[in-house]
DNA sequence: CGTCGTCTTGATCTTTCTCAACCTGTGTGG
DNA sequence: CCACACAGGTTGAGAAAGATCAAGACGACG
């Protein structure tokens, strides 16, 4: 089901995954390129069109996301994983990519990944492209280093309402909001009276409706 | 490249894209099953054998882990989106899913899904496969509701030497351990100082190693 | 119309963040 | 080869944000 990650990385294409799928050593070849990255380098940054989707070979890579102008670690990605593969369904790259520990990674254009992946419209193709699509749409959690609790719902209430019209989130219980945004439900409650009372938005017992985006982006930026 | 999931849903088959890459129309039968929910049911709980792939096709489902015995919402998935592809590389869910808003699910038996994504080894599914496997060794960003930081940072340490062999961690820096989570390098050092003079840990200022997993699973579990 | 679950509000106490100084290992240049 | 500077980490004291506990209000539902 699944092969447990070679501890010290691919060292050849031949014991790829991805190698194997392209069929090296049947007289194929595979389309990603291998390169070294120091530690401390970025393979790509936030909001950069993404053009090239990586695989890591060997060494450990973190995904960061800012907030507030620092650096907010989403997770960290090893030997055998993938890097950047919203270029699928986004054209930006929605985290920046750190090299923490040397590290081997091969990278492939998007479109020749996108050829790599077979024709368009596969079950396999469809299902890698909704998976993708939802860790793309995804809110992280969030937590109080990302900013007081008031800036937290602030961008959150933000984002959710990028898309959708002024209507957040319809439907989701508040102690589940808290949850989502590494608080108590009760402090949830504070915050969201306290952006009623300056008029930013309006709030009922199960739903909250944004009125001022102007407003929330100050709260989402000022401290306290 | 992306198209915008429908905001009310999708309600055929047709419209589908998984109906659509099982060539319905076309003479194809599509192998998921619709299913009605209502709100607060539960697709599959945490840890349960991953027998069943979903795909929401209206409705919101809510992905939460278990911490302390309260459910911690990981994120949110609605229409559009998979849920349990896990069940692909791990025998067991690795979150529950629990309904939020009245829902239309369908879901496919995990061989059936197998069988569904064609041929192992081809491109897209070795792709979809080690996108999936990151996400299930993924460890979610933790919050100040999920413990104290002292417990937060015991269980961080279980999980991670849970494969490899007591060095915790190595080379990821302090600062970014910290954010991971959710606390300021401050309050990390000062929890893996009494977690040391505890003799859980032995710790250098770039090492981490775990010394008694039972006093650490104590301290997971202990308040304060 | 009454009960229950969920949310809100209030008062208090704890945790952890902040700011600042200090330490230590690493890398640099003389 | 050693001294020095620097980044990253640790430790300490104080302040503030948020957690907790408890009580009350609102809305949903039978």
């Amino acid at each position: 089901m699944s092969q447990a990650p070679p501890p010290d990385g691919i060292t050849s294409c031949f014991s790829c995954p991805i190698g194997q799928a392209a069929q090296v050593g049947q007289g194929g070849r595979c389309a990603f390129i291998d390169r070294h990255r120091e530690a401390g380098g970025y393979l790509y940054v936030e909001e950069e069109p993404a053009e090239v989707v990586w695989f890591v070979k060997r060494g450990q890579v973190l995904l960061t996301r800012a907030v507030d102008s620092t650096e907010v670690v989403r997770t960290v990605r090893s030997t055998g994983e993938f890097l950047g593969l919203e270029a699928l369904v986004h054209p930006t790259y929605i985290d920046s990519a750190r090299v923490i520990s040397a590290a081997t990674v091969c990278g492939v254009a998007r479109q020749h990944f996108d050829a790599w992946l077979g024709p368009p419209g596969t079950p396999a193709r469809v299902a890698l492209e909704q998976a993708v699509r939802a860790t793309v749409h995804e809110v992280p959690r969030a937590a109080p280093p990302d900013g007081s609790a008031l800036r937290r719902v602030a961008r959150w209430l933000l984002t959710q309402t990028e898309a959708e019209k002024e209507k957040a989130s319809a439907g989701v219980a508040r102690r589940d909001i808290a949850s989502l945004l590494g608080m108590v439900p009760e402090t949830l409650s504070r915050v969201l009276a306290r952006l009623a009372r300056s008029g930013a938005v309006e709030v009922t017992r199960r739903t909250i409706k944004v009125c001022d985006r102007a407003a929330l982006e100050t709260a989402a930026r000022r401290a306290a």
